[in-house]
DNA sequence: AAGGAGTGTGTAATCGATTGACTAGCCCCT
DNA sequence: AGGGGCTAGTCAATCGATTACACACTCCTT
């Protein structure tokens, strides 16, 4: 910047003053400053600039699991809403691990992000309140925690669970087998919690099992279920979703003449499966966009709602 | 900083020494330092620190498509041995377009990221040159330049693909058509050459169309070469892949009595589809790790080598 | 002609760390 | 007692920007 300075003849500040489009500077100096500046290839450096301004036009995003093509939306979504103002978004992979989880929180706040968007691995609050006593602005995607203190963005899938149950049951199914997500996730819970409510007495405690939301977990889950004569199954997300068809394949199981198959979230090859795959599809793009929109405007010193999207059910041959 | 150092009644020199880890400090003044620190709360600022010793622990990955799950994984794994050797990754999306490449690239760049991968969303070597004149350490991965220079990361498909080939002209096929990817992409290229060099005179040009790496581009593709009465399809991306199966399953056409089918990467799901999927697969997990491990190396002053693994043919009922 | 208003620039403090140069204190030796 | 050799710690410059304040100048007003 020195440099820059000296060979267009005039100050730091002034050059300063150019390239923050300062009213000050005389449209003659703005010119031969910019000229300086691309004749001498300069580009300011973010650190510096960050350091004095206390503010470093980026958010933090940290999901929960970046192979999971659900929280891949997500964060494409959340990038460009955040692009769209101007705001850079470093993405942080916590593979469903609350340490990880909070190594990447911590790592992102002392890179002063000027806000967090978080998809919490566990409803623990700690973290959480962490967050928000350092003051930096939080917003919670996907899943909440327990006594969440800040706006939380997410989808609700009462209602088409409330339809896919009635769908089962009005095709005969008594043996229901669940693939839950971690009982200590909040999308986990609910999601259980609604199909559950939903099927009331007719679901029985032996046909819900809990993965982790990842494809193996569903395997494994599909398998103790099969075993418990379970006629219809849903899983709680799409990779355990997943883990389930390709046991139920391995297991040479036909879908849905032995088993009736549902899944939680949409994936756009849902439909190429034999046979295409019932779902609960999630508005990813709008809750990603969403989250982006109210960190921005907390970050800006708004005091933005809680956002309620909702899921909806998607019917296709496999139930 | 300054709070901290007072507390413990040393200067902050003494703080930051302990901090890092420097011999200096007696055991008496450091455990004192650290109580001070916990009891403060105190968290030391990235940003300064990075100003002061010009090193952030930071990569960039600049990546074509993060919806495009071979580069989720590849962005996956990239992360992992970065975090490993205590480095932090940011990740950007081009989103296939060159501007917005260009964009990220110089914003990691301000940010004085340690290191840079990329893959380049075309052949042209401009913003390579820029970002090696820049004097930041540089690998390229997955797809690489006009006359790189520098160290590229990448996986060769030819083998598979003449395998491939083989196998397809041995059932029967003499209309082959190829959904390639964008001529002006090294791998778009290559895979095509390799394809067409293995098929000889057999590939018709008029059965060889061009996609932009994305499911929609892969429909179409799908629809024109039907059209042209080809009898197998060879998709050079997952994602066109994925177009091309739902257009032909749209069309009403039976895989692979109508047409045979088969697609360059592989994914968990393609085991699933109806039929399942012949693919090519590549090593993704060690892309990526490879990729970080050059970067790294190159960071510390190294001079790492090109890094060439191989894709396999995966044969599945599809073709 | 003096004083005031309004502009355009420059000077220097500042953000929060790191680190080379220096100093104070201690021990030991002659 | 004085000096050499260590150590543990302090001082202050530095990284590269931003910005409050001061200054110099022009142009008006009275």
């Amino acid at each position: 910047m020195r440099d820059v300075a000296q060979h267009a003849g005039v100050s730091t500040a002034t050059v300063s003053r150019v390239l923050n489009g300062h009213a000050a500077p005389t449209q003659a100096t703005r010119t031969r400053v910019l000229a300086a500046i691309d004749e001498l290839g300069y580009r300011p450096n973010a650190l510096a600039r960050s350091l004095r301004t206390t503010s470093t036009k980026t958010l933090g995003l940290v999901i929960s699991d970046l192979l999971n093509p659900f929280f891949a939306e997500i964060a494409r979504a959340v990038e460009d809403e955040a692009r769209s103002h101007g705001y850079c978004v470093v993405i942080g992979n916590a593979d469903e691990n609350a340490e990880q989880e909070a190594t990447y929180v911590r790592t992102l706040l002392d890179r002063r992000v000027d806000g967090l968007l978080l998809c919490p691995a566990t409803d623990d609050p700690s973290l959480v309140r962490e967050v928000v006593a350092g003051g930096v602005p939080l917003v919670l995607l996907d899943r909440t925690v327990r006594g969440a203190t800040c706006p939380v963005v997410r989808a609700d899938g009462a209602d088409a669970l409330t339809q896919l149950a009635r769908r089962l049951v009005g095709a005969g199914h008594t043996r229901i087998g669940v693939i839950a997500g971690p009982a200590d996730t909040s999308t986990g819970r609910e999601r259980l919690d609604a199909f559950a409510a939903a099927l009331g007495p007719l679901l029985s405690q032996d046909l819900v099992v809990h993965g982790d939301f990842r494809q193996d977990s569903g395997s494994q889950a599909a398998a103790v279920l099969v075993e418990r004569n379970a006629t219809a199954l849903v899983a709680m997300d799409n990779l355990m979703g997943l883990g389930a068809l390709a046991e139920l394949r391995r297991a040479g199981l036909r879908v849905p003449d032995d088993v009736a198959v549902a899944v939680y979230d949409d994936q756009p090859w849902f439909p190429l499966v034999d046979p295409p795959v019932t779902v609960i599809a999630q508005p990813t793009v709008e809750m990603g966009r969403a989250a982006a929109r109210s960190l921005l405007a907390l970050v800006n010193g708004d005091q933005p709602e809680d956002v309620h999207l909702s899921a909806r059910l998607v019917v296709r041959a496999s139930c």
